[in-house]
DNA sequence: CGTATGCAAATAAGG
DNA sequence: TCCTTATTTGCATAC
């Protein structure tokens, strides 16, 4: 078998142990996945590798919205194209002058503090609508167990518990308040939040992960355990990566704000457990909770070439359609469900960078199918010129 | 082994 | 109930 794809096809959370989720069963379709479309870029104009991934735009996070020669920056990508000279390199032509020190690492080149500079050349900020608003939906990004339900309560898909988890604890540190950052003209309309005092501000967030991280590491915990304690105390897990993120600053401001709260109570926690493996009693119980996000499934290749050849034939199946597919690929409706939703995504967001052109992007109209790799000229229809040009987020 | 990342599932919020 | 858009996470795997 080649599969793997953690199956986790509970139907729902009735029975909780049962479920498998295989972890990582990983050694299956490794290499081929990725290298697919990590390394390219090389035909594929510049905007199709910016936009080629999901979208997300996470400077809208940090009240910006950031234009790339014209292309709305909207994908995890577009950040990591601004990021560090390595990724640079995808674009041929472009060069990003950033401080080889500090400037873009990552994700934590979101911050605000960092965008404000590229407004000249690369980038072109402007404050959202609302402003003060981190993402339309607004969050309650201030202290507390954030909004209860909203974030983890999964709603709409599974409403059940995904899994269970258990963690480990830790100890504390300090918090300060933190705030946004306010730009030059960002106008913090009415942030939904409880106050705008109580917002983080970029280097609070910035001097909590450190000593986060620094305490983390002296008490022997590993980014993981964190992860799983968090699923303790929470009853929401989170992977390594995240946690690896927080402390990297590599989250968005809004994400930071969430999560800060929890990690700080985990410290908190683990102080009094620290040492006490006593407590190891009441963890289980929290534990009990189960992580409410469903796992992630992993899609095994050739199955992604199956869901691939009915999207070229038809990129919005119908509810039976989809029912059916699901089942010939032995794969959750939902699964199969949302994969369409964010292939659609996707096509959508690589949809011909043509700068001069309209941004109309039906992806009716252009062609569907783009195995990642395609041309491989290149034509970057990004002038680097002016591409990017960034500033050391100041030392 | 613990961490950092690329690609992309899963979710949230409004239609 | 499902779609879209914007985001949050996290497999898998490279450091």
């Amino acid at each position: 078998m080649t599969t793997n794809h953690n199956v986790n096809h509970n139907s729902s959370a009735s029975s909780s142990a049962s479920q498998i989720y295989c972890d990582s069963v990983r050694g299956l379709n490794h290499g081929s996945s990725s290298s697919a479309q990590s390394n390219a870029i090389p035909g594929q104009t510049v905007a199709s590798t910016l936009f080629g991934n999901q979208g997300a735009a996470y400077p809208s996070l940090w009240s910006h919205h950031a234009t790339i020669n014209g292309h709305h920056a909207t994908s995890e990508n577009d950040w990591h194209v601004l990021r560090s000279g390595s990724d640079m390199q995808k674009f041929p032509g472009h060069t990003v002058d950033m401080p080889a020190s500090s400037s873009f690492t990552s994700r934590s080149s979101l911050q605000p503090t960092y965008w404000q500079q590229l407004t000249g050349n690369v980038a072109s900020f402007q404050a959202p609508a609302g402003s003060a608003n981190y993402g339309h939906h607004g969050y309650n990004t201030s202290a507390g167990l954030v909004a209860s339900g909203s974030m983890f309560g999964s709603a709409s898909t599974g409403n059940g518990l995904w899994g269970s988890d258990y963690g480990t604890s830790m100890r504390r540190c300090n918090t300060s308040d933190l705030r946004p950052r306010p730009y030059s003209g960002d106008v913090i309309t009415s942030l939904d939040m409880d106050t705008q005092e109580e917002v983080p501000s970029n280097d609070d967030l910035e001097q909590f992960a450190k000593q986060f991280k620094q305490r983390r590491i002296k008490l022997g915990y590993t980014q993981a355990d964190v992860g799983l304690a968090l699923g303790t105390l929470y009853g929401n897990v989170f992977s390594q990566t995240t946690i690896c993120r927080f402390e990297a600053l590599q989250l968005s401001f809004k994400n930071m704000c969430k999560l800060r709260p929890l990690l700080a109570k985990w410290l908190e926690e683990a102080d009094n457990i620290n040492g006490s493996p006593a407590s190891v009693a009441l963890q289980e119980k929290l534990a009990a909770a189960g992580r409410k996000r469903k796992k992630r499934t992993s899609i095994e290749m050739t199955i992604k070439g199956a869901l691939e050849n009915h999207f070229m034939r038809n990129p919005k199946p119908s509810a039976p359609e989809i029912t059916a597919l699901a089942q010939s690929l032995q794969l959750e409706k939902e699964v199969v469900r949302v994969w369409f939703c964010n292939r659609r995504q996707k096509e959508k967001r690589m949809t011909p960078p043509n700068l001069n052109s309209l941004g109309d992007t039906d992806y009716q109209s252009s062609r569907h199918y783009s195995n990642d790799h395609q041309s491989e000229d290149e034509n970057s229809s990004f002038t680097s010129e002016d591409l990017m040009k960034c500033d050391p987020p100041r030392g």
